[in-house]
DNA sequence: TTTTGTGAACTAGTTCACAGCT
DNA sequence: AGCTGTGAACTAGTTCACAAAA
């Protein structure tokens, strides 16, 4: 059986919210259900926590945890079923439902992530670009995703089931875009400008800030350049 | 006066190496050095490790116990000069010398990233996109990177300095291409493709995973959709 | 036997709280 | 008085190790 595991009892053997999972938590299930997708591709049908970490560098017992907070998905002495787990995954994540994104700002950077292949995988659709600029409102990237005025981010959002914003505009433009993002009631956010961004308590706004990832590795060259004999 | 404070001794009153820093860490170097361009811009001279987690929402502790780590920086009773310590966080970050940027593949991110305005501020110059589509080598990007065969990714990164790669390729190539940055003598990588790489320990590769980000923004949603009366 | 699910032990990271400098 | 630098306390996250299930 299983014992209430967390201070907020949990009804065991289903998918679950709760407590709230740390977000390390999260990516990980993601990146388990990635490589449950190579498995799968390679005809395995059964996989066990330890073989799942050795294939990809990670720890079985972690692995183990993650997922029985959830429910408990393995059977002992088989290891878990990778169609099941899958499934599994794909529900907690909710990609069950197709989710649809909208891409704030059709530079350079909203374009290329608008057609980013890696987007379309896994139930997410890149239905809309928003811009303020007239000359491109009304033309569509590459890939056919149209781009719409910002000031109908609202209606369109609504009429389309739009839930993600990815945000790729300007950081001086930035916090106004958030801004119009919430009021057009999307709860969650990608957001690629640097700097500081005010958000409403009931959003969940992940920053991707590639100044600073690359302000890391300068700092890892710099740690090797003056160290070391 | 400071008892030498972690495993290894450190030469105190001076920027500094060693032990290893946590990444957690020195994304947060990087951040207060951001604070600090915000805060000379807006002729701020002097700031306290209170004021600043205030503004910008950090904690004041954590900021001491970071920059404190790599050396004395801030005056008792008055707090740390802006000029001063972001020549100090510059220093430590490596960025007081350019840094040389390749990017792989002249895709949609790849040009996308190529001309990204925030890679260029603090030092870093993107030199070089690289591709192994005949019809792309010889070309620029539009903000005039050009685009060089991948073949000749050593010859021109030892010509060139390159220090700092960006893996920006279909997922498919990505392992190939890393072994070619690998043996180019490139020791810092970020890398946008999915899926596991084989990394050869003197590396740094530092990944950025949208997928992973977008499935962690699906998680959430799906949590307030199901919960909550 | 194999392998899960999970308390217990451990490790890493953060925040508190205060002595000591200016 | 004001603020840093830093041990000590705390919190979060990971890994171990083993009882129980198949």
């Amino acid at each position: 059986m299983k014992p209430s595991n967390k201070g907020t009892a949990r009804t065991p053997g289903s998918k679950q919210s709760a407590d709230q999972v740390s977000e390390l938590t999260t990516n990980r299930l993601s990146l388990y259900l990635r490589c449950l997708n190579v498995l799968e591709s390679a005809g395995t049908r059964t996989i066990s926590s330890q073989a799942l970490a050795e294939q990809f560098h990670l720890n079985a017992a972690q692995i183990r945890k993650d997922l029985a907070y959830f429910g408990e998905f393995g059977v002992r002495g088989v290891g878990y079923y990778v169609r099941d787990l899958k499934r599994h995954l794909r529900q907690i994540l909710g990609l069950d439902k197709k989710l649809r994104v909208a891409i704030m700002g059709a530079g350079n950077l909203g374009l290329a992530l608008a057609d980013y292949p890696g987007f379309r995988q896994e139930g997410f659709e890149i239905s809309a670009l928003f811009d303020n600029l007239r000359e491109k409102v009304g033309q569509e990237s590459r890939g056919g995703v149209p781009i719409y005025d910002i000031h109908d981010l609202r209606k369109i959002s609504k009429r389309e089931g739009i839930r993600i914003a990815v945000i790729a505009v300007p950081a001086p433009s930035a916090q106004h875009v958030l801004n119009l993002v919430a009021a057009a009631g999307i709860k969650a956010v990608l957001n690629f400008s640097p700097g500081t961004l005010e958000v409403p308590p009931d959003m969940k706004l992940k920053s991707v800030d590639l100044t600073v990832s690359l302000e890391s590795l300068s700092f890892f060259l710099a740690q090797g350049d003056g160290e070391e004999t």
